[in-house]
DNA sequence: ACACCAATGTAACGCCGATATAGGCGAGCC
DNA sequence: GGCTCGCCTATATCGGCGTTACATTGGTGT
């Protein structure tokens, strides 16, 4: 973004500390407390501001909290990013789904902000999170190994594995829960086609 | 002569009489604004009554909240057993996974206290509105049809079918969305077989 | 050097959920 | 009838919340 020289003005550089310390502070109560735990107040006492401050960088409590559910994407997207992914398509969705699953556990107030409720437009993170399963399913039928439209695949796998995490964070669910594989290997079986080449057996997928 | 307990003293069908106010104006505001909406002071206006009289018969906000999601989950089975199921065992599933989902467009609000997030125990009408689904699904082992273990099966149907609901009611997707269907019926044919088992009497749970 | 304006603080408003306390009033006993 | 007792409801209030009008300060551009 910077394409001109950036001009440190120390005022800049000071409000944009303040700027990072109430998400910082924010963040870090959101992980623990949830929505609703999350007082202005308590985030003005922890970033060492007072509530205008607060307003006037990012408007009202919504917004923080949607700014805060922003980044929370960037780091969703790493959960894929920064691991390597199997070879083989199909896994490689096998894998998608349960690093969603895994994302979701970990930080179950975060799941429920990004995907419990639709911001008011789509965030351009969560479409770029969106996009990236997407490509896996793309490399599905790029393999000629997909067998239902593109769009219509990505969702329905996404409606899939939302649902196993969302009964998972809910509690309704243990996540020694048989099911998950379950929805997982019969949505996967429902999507793709199998091996061409029949007589390589790829590994650990037992039906 | 009126046995113990159908005693009518005045001043319990009083006490009754406020209590379904309550109930039901808290009803009525809970579909309208959802929960966050729903105020102790709103409800006490509504139900002509002042908030003392909220807490001595409920004890709290989030007890008020729960007894009326109780009540919700007998709405919720009726959704089925008020209609005529099809006959056939696989077709029933696929009724039921749309009525469902028709539910859960339907009172959004309702759908998400109920299974977003699991109250301290089970609700015993949450618990009865599970057997039904698993009986929809026995009723597939009886015909010797289902290709999973029992629990499984049904745990899975319903993750699937959850998973379509929250994407609809989060407003990610817009209830004409091909995928539906698409997940649907990928799931039920992934646990039937295709055909009656002919002679087999395996009603049991074959792997 | 000075006027401007973004950044921040002070103080307050109107909600909220929840409760201590007191009063009303039918029920049952003498 | 008259009494007390226990359940039910209202009055008044508390502390906390999100939010905002207003004041203040100090860096910035001219």
């Amino acid at each position: 973004m910077p394409t001109k020289a950036t001009v440190l003005r120390s005022r800049d550089v000071e409000s944009e500390a303040t700027r990072r310390a109430i998400l910082d502070a924010a963040e870090d109560l959101l992980a623990t407390v949830g929505e609703d735990g999350l007082s202005i107040r308590e985030v003005c006492t922890r970033a060492g501001v007072t509530a205008p401050t607060i307003y006037h960088h990012f408007g009202d409590k919504a917004a923080l909290v949607a700014r805060v559910v922003e980044d929370c994407f960037a780091d969703f997207g790493n959960a894929f990013a920064h691991r390597a992914a199997p070879a083989d398509p199909v896994e490689a969705l096998r894998w998608s789904f349960d690093r969603y699953v895994e994302y979701g556990l970990r930080h179950p107030i975060h799941y429920r902000l990004m995907f419990g409720k639709r911001l008011s437009r789509p965030s351009p993170a969560g479409l770029a999170s969106y996009d990236g399963l997407r490509r896996r399913v793309m490399a599905l039928a790029d393999a000629g190994r997909l067998r239902a439209p593109l769009e219509e695949a990505t969702a329905a796998f996404w409606a899939s594995v939302h649902g196993v995490t969302s009964l998972l964070i809910s509690q309704f669910w243990s996540p020694d829960n048989p099911a998950i594989a379950l929805v997982r290997d019969a949505m996967i079986d429902q999507l793709s086609t199998p091996k061409p080449a029949p007589a390589r057996r790829t590994k650990g997928t037992p039906r």
